[in-house]
DNA sequence: AAAATTATATACTGTATGGTATATACTACA
DNA sequence: TGTAGTATATACCATACAGTATATAATTTT
């Protein structure tokens, strides 16, 4: 079993992630976290160097659960298209997913972080290569199964489909009006119908 | 002509703008805004009741050259699938034309200031709107001078239109890689023609 | 259970923040 | 050109910021 430490640098990790993600880097001040945290100053710089390392741990603890969500999402067929309409299925709801996150930690980390915090930029780069890339390896096998077939590349069609994706989550974001994601979701299945389906 | 005094304060907002839309409105301080405009805090507190009021006004400035920009846009061709070429000519540049802005007004000032700001966000739900606008009213057009025909609504359209634009802008600023801008105007180009083309 | 170790709380840095009162410089009109 | 009115600069608030030194409390280990 892990220590007491551990377990709490891991409660503070786990409760400033969305946080973090709510108000950005620079909009977060450390008493925003020790009154999330219900800890003292002492307690959070005693576990993170300063407050550019809690972010980063924070926001990887994010991304990785919409990362581990994914893979669980893509496990539950064994179809490529099944897959894909999983994929559809989840990100329709994707708003109830990320409510408890504090937002979509890509779209909003990625924006907050562009002018400010290069560290989180790069780590957001990589998870969203990840995420495409997920994707992709979907796609490929698809085609190696012959289960489907496509007008372009793997990785193009999945930067494509996330690139629209992405969009939804931004609209619905600014607007909060969750048509935008409804909207695209539906679009996207009609697209995965037409264009793949063989 | 203009007063000394009016076009000094054109002068902070026009200055200032560019600033906000990259840090965001935490982000940017006081003395950001006193150092990129090379006047203090004095002349900017003589012309703006606060930090609030004076980001809300370069927020207007941004938001209504992207507007302009549209209108001048839309109105360089009469037909309207010609517009609608132009528009996404328009957009598969649109990192050089929001270069001197500091970023997409839009993407940047909704995502920033959505746990920071209401009037902002109230403000940019509003540009939102006027942009939707501008592109349904181009192709409703077109539908009544039998242009082109459409599988939906004009606004309905327009919005899926801009979401997908909206999401390439979000992917290219999070991984500074122009081509999710020229391949999803790529396919949009392509959709338009299969779409709506008569 | 006691001692050694580690983790958290308290109290405190120096600096930066948004904002203001007032003095000084400039502009615009007579 | 002189002067009233206005705009900007300076100097200053009180507060909040990220971060630290040290004291105290809790947890391990023996």
């Amino acid at each position: 079993m892990s220590t007491k430490a551990e377990r709490t640098t891991a409660f503070i990790t786990e409760t400033v992630a969305s946080v973090f993600i709510k108000h950005g880097y620079i909009g977060t001040s450390m008493s925003d976290l020790t009154e999330a945290t219900g800890l003292t100053k002492g307690a959070i710089y005693g576990n993170f160097e300063n407050k550019e390392a809690l972010a980063l741990s924070a926001y990887q603890y994010s991304s990785n659960l919409l990362l581990t969500k994914l893979d669980e999402v893509l496990s539950e067929e064994n179809n490529a298209l099944a897959k894909l309409f999983k994929l559809t299925d989840f990100y329709r709801n994707y708003d109830s997913f990320t409510l408890s996150m504090g937002g979509c930690p890509i779209l909003n980390t990625g924006v907050d972080a562009q002018n400010n915090n290069r560290l989180l930029v790069a780590a957001n780069k990589e998870v969203i290569k990840e995420v495409e890339g997920k994707i992709a390896l979907v796609l490929e096998n698809g085609v190696k199964r012959n289960e489907l077939h496509l007008p372009v590349t793997p990785l193009q069609f999945a930067k494509q489909l996330f690139t629209m994706v992405q969009g939804a989550i931004a609209m619905a974001t600014m607007t909060s009006d969750k048509k935008y994601l409804t909207n695209t979701i539906a679009y996207l299945e009609v697209l995965i119908k037409k264009e793949l389906k063989k």
